[in-house]
DNA sequence: CGACTACAATAACTTATGTTAGCATGATAC
DNA sequence: GTATCATGCTAACATAAGTTATTGTAGTCG
């Protein structure tokens, strides 16, 4: 079962026509990227809504001077904005971590899906809605947490976010991320993230390794970063939206 | 000619169709708060979509001991979270700045506005990725620009909101903001805050005083803050969205 | 009118994080 | 097998921003 299917089903309860829908959508139009390429820059006309189907990529946004910050991760299973064809121009980047793999959304997808599919519209909605909450969160981390705080922080969520879509066991995860990338995601130097790493090490709240992430205790890390999953809104929503009614 | 409209209109063209619907579901179900008042909490079950009629009011996230962050701004003509009622509960809360009015829209309305209102769909819709784009600005401004160039950024997207609202004149506009608001959006310290203040007003990029904030010269004010003012997508689309054709 | 309060300004001192630089390790390539 | 490169690690030092505390100022309230 693809990981998109996986995670949406995390909130609403998709039907069989449902599922045959986004298979479907997932197999055509599919393209490959090599590690730290881009997918799409920022300035050019956005054309299709990207579905993430393997590997790790990112949204990153740069200053003229060359300071760039990753602003958010996209895990298998994620889908880039919505709707996003109505806007002009990009004013963001998304670029890869490892090789990935997409498959490119039409309009016509999303019409299709507002017109006949009322379950993974809802589903698209939370999507979009977790996206937002997600992003609240980074200016959070980035705003009030320390270093250490929003390191530990950022490592739940991504377990979280993988365990979501089926990517993660019980207490680990495959990690590709560089020390660089993180101190682009959380706005330290790469130094200063090396000697956070060491700190959280120090305390046994990980062990990464060789593109390999453990988490020994789940509980002291989230403790450690503050971490309160409310925002990635992972309860299923009432009743009314089963497709079993 | 209410602010939302007035914000729209720079998007999409409406029709009188399209504004008559829209002041009447600003002139139902308004409530009024004092300033300094909470109008959502974290936690709540979410009802309604608030419209913000007048004042100004804020997103802040706050942790357990107590840090805050406003996470953005609400001015008038803005909407808080479209569709954010399939959702179980508030992640963040919402409070006011000044004394605000809201508008509160029912799932109703938005249900009438997706079956008969495309434009209004459409210009709803651009509201909801602006509002991601901003965030991810946020997330930006925390992560790699120094105090003042933070500040300066902070203070040329409100300019440019309340412009785009109708509520600004060419060279200033009311602000109600106190430093401590400053901060806690910032991610600075109140004292901090204060020096970098004292510095953009020391390089005559800013006058604020009493409420009242003139910007004497933009241009350096948006060089100052590396403001780029592309993702509050200000162009309206192509034609085929005009409401005469 | 004086008392109180919220907000702003400033000073002195502390600290978290950044910077620069150099070295170690392991993978890939020729 | 050694050259090269990306990545990780560490140390010494620099600095932007935080903290605590005091004072000033203007508005509000009884």
């Amino acid at each position: 079962m693809s990981h998109l299917i996986r995670k949406l089903e995390n909130f609403v309860r998709l039907s069989a026509a449902d599922r045959l829908m986004l298979n479907r959508a997932a197999a055509q139009r599919v393209r490959t990227f090599a590690p730290r390429t881009d997918i799409a820059r920022e300035g050019e006309k956005p054309k299709d809504v990207h579905l993430i189907l393997n590997g790790w990529a990112c949204r990153y946004k740069q200053l003229e001077d060359g300071r760039r910050q990753i602003v958010s991760f996209f895990l298998p299973g994620d889908i880039c904005d919505l709707n996003i064809f109505i806007l002009r121009e990009m004013d963001h980047s998304i670029g890869t971590i490892t090789s990935v793999s997409i498959a490119d959304l039409s309009r016509e997808f999303f019409d299709e899906i507002s017109a006949g599919y009322p379950r993974i519209a809802t589903a698209f909605w939370w999507e979009t809605l977790v996206n937002a909450a997600i992003q609240r969160e980074w200016t959070m981390n980035l705003g009030q947490r320390t270093a250490s705080e929003r390191m530990a922080h950022l490592l739940c969520e991504l377990f979280f976010r993988l365990r979501l879509a089926g990517l993660a066991d019980d207490n680990g995860c495959s990690f590709p991320l560089t020390q660089a990338d993180l101190a682009e995601a959380t706005g330290l130097s790469k130094v200063h993230v090396n000697r956070t790493l060491q700190e959280l090490r120090a305390g046994d709240l990980i062990v990464l390794k060789g593109k390999m992430l453990v988490l020994p205790d789940l509980d002291r890390l989230m403790s450690a970063g503050l971490f309160n999953a409310n925002y990635l809104h992972l309860d299923r929503e009432g009743r009314q939206l089963d497709a079993n009614e």
